[in-house]
DNA sequence: TAGATTGTTAATCGATTAACAATC
DNA sequence: TAGATTGTTAATCGATTAACAATC
């Protein structure tokens, strides 16, 4: 089999090229495997690896070329295209990301919000908040296909079938209710595909909790310790 | 080598613990692994070898103990402690945290706040909001040791050091600015060990765009493509 | 040339999946 | 008993790492 282009490797490309960007802005003109592995925080084989598959070249002894990485990155992860999304819940979290300012740096634009009282939420930024009930109108004359969720968990699954009948093909889903990613079958019969990115907090917290109280903080505990720990429990029992 | 507990496993079983304290709720008492695994989007065969990984026996044809598995898995993430948190950066997304519904349910406390102008911070659901350079004698009078940081990009670097110095070992960073885990020297030269979680919601956003611009979304697409791309564009240029 | 860095191959590692014997 | 489900082993898969030849 062929290898294939991943989000994990999706995700490291991101990050060179705002790593580039900045190198960049500098001054730089070259930058070594080893330089940009320091950075995002991996190996320099990887990076070669990286650029290898993608069909970068470098050279020899005078590493990458900034510009060419950057262009060629921008094209692959089509960085140079609008980035127009929706913001559907416009409470506390859903506010603050219509207002969020990285979003401008980094080629994002909300162009609307949504809510089931828009009436109350103040216009931030100058951006409209409509009406739920007006979201496939709105997403389909914008031609918008990207939406963050962050409704109350209770409207999650309900909010997830509307963007999805509206059209939407990528979420961002900040509620605790796991959404899934996938094929479904639309109301016409014709299949909708759709990416879900869950962004869950609280199961991030307790993960970071888990993590400090094992003595091995950012690695993994033995299991066969975890095995002693029940044994002795249900010995105690 | 002797396999071990690693993050995502954990977050597994931080999904299966959800799941099971509400079929709890509704009075089940049984589960199969393959409830559980459509529950959460894994095989059964997943399912049951992380419960024998960490010992939690099933019954042949009865499935699994629903009271056994929450017990167990309670014990093991460290559920049952007290998971108090601070908040460092009270602006928009911090303060949307601070207010956020959903910790309470999942046993997550916000204890404090801490922003540069804390007179200028509504006070919210009682939570005090202190200036950031009491950061580090309030975190060592309330033993917190995990915080998340919600401040613009350009401080983010600075508020990471005196949270370690504070003696944060868990973050959850909002910022876009990529802060890393692992050892460091402290002021009296002790080691400090940190776990940090970076959530990087620009370029979540940025994936989905990646994902939904491929013809498969949620998957991979063939490196030979890309391949050519290139080799077109080189072509052409 | 000598030294440094890329580019690629092979080895390693770990997680997921498949399969099936054990057994309730 | 027959059927269903667990628990474990072996196979598969893919990503990371190591090593080193190629070469600027």
């Amino acid at each position: 089999m062929e290898p294939r282009l991943n989000r994990v490797m999706v995700l490291r490309l991101a990050k060179y090229l705002r790593v580039l960007q900045q190198l960049k802005a500098l001054g730089f003109v070259k930058v070594f495997s080893n330089n940009l592995g320091d950075a995002i925080g991996v190996t320099p084989a990887v990076v070669r690896k990286d650029f290898s598959l993608i069909n970068i070249p470098g050279n020899k002894r005078g590493g990458y070329n900034i510009d060419t990485l950057i262009t060629d990155i921008t094209t692959l992860l089509g960085h140079e295209e609008d980035h127009a999304v929706v913001v559907v819940g416009c409470g506390r979290i859903g506010g603050a990301l219509m207002d969020y300012r990285e979003f401008e740096r980094e080629g994002i634009r909300v162009v609307a919000g949504f809510d089931m009282e828009p009436e109350r939420v103040q216009a931030r930024s100058g951006i409209p908040v409509h009406h739920i009930s007006k979201l496939s109108e709105v997403v389909r004359e914008l031609k918008i296909h990207v939406g963050i969720i962050a409704v109350p968990d209770n409207q999650a699954a309900s909010v997830f079938d509307q963007m999805l009948e509206a059209g939407i093909r990528g979420i961002l889903n900040f509620t605790s209710v796991d959404l899934k990613s996938g094929r479904r079958c639309g109301p016409d019969n014709c299949p909708i595909q759709c990416v879900v990115q869950n962004v869950n907090i609280g199961l991030e917290i307790d993960n970071l909790f888990y993590l400090i109280n094992t003595r091995d903080p950012g690695q993994t505990i033995p299991l066969s310790e975890i095995k002693a720990r029940h044994t002795r429990a249900a010995g105690a029992g």
